[in-house]
DNA sequence: AAGGTGACTAACA
DNA sequence: ATGTTAGCCACCT
């Protein structure tokens, strides 16, 4: 089925405010580790009203790699500090604390 | 219909 | 340590 789209949006939308996944981390879920770039292309186009928390999601590295001119890196930081996460500044981007916030996503059923 | 493009990652050099 | 490269695979031209 081609609901990986819809896939991570549900995944993403399972992550509690105050916490953060990794594009990885979905990727996993849908067991393709290494598809992650599909997540990142999947929240692109995720639209203004979209009920999905698409600022929960970062980079492995803890870093805000969004590259949408919509929503600016800066955007996508105050969001998650408004739930509280510790998001620092860093010169090109914001690092977010993974080891504090990182979410541990549910777990899948094994496939029949 | 076929090929290019990523809001990524991990492995190499 | 930073810079490149290859793999991923659904979506868009």
């Amino acid at each position: 089925m081609n609901n990986f789209y819809r896939k991570v949006y549900e995944l993403v939308s399972t992550v509690p405010p105050g916490h953060v996944v990794t594009y990885g981390q979905i990727a996993a879920a849908l067991s393709s580790p290494r598809a992650s770039r599909m997540v990142g292309t999947a929240l692109r186009s995720l639209r203004e009203g979209s009920p999905v928390p698409w600022h929960r999601v970062i980079s492995s590295k803890g870093r805000i790699s969004i590259q949408n001119m919509d929503h600016p890196a800066e955007e996508q930081a105050n969001l998650l500090m408004a739930e509280g996460i510790v998001v620092r500044r860093e010169q090109d981007a914001f690092c977010v604390d993974l080891a504090r916030h990182l979410w541990h996503l549910p777990i899948q059923e094994d496939k029949n």
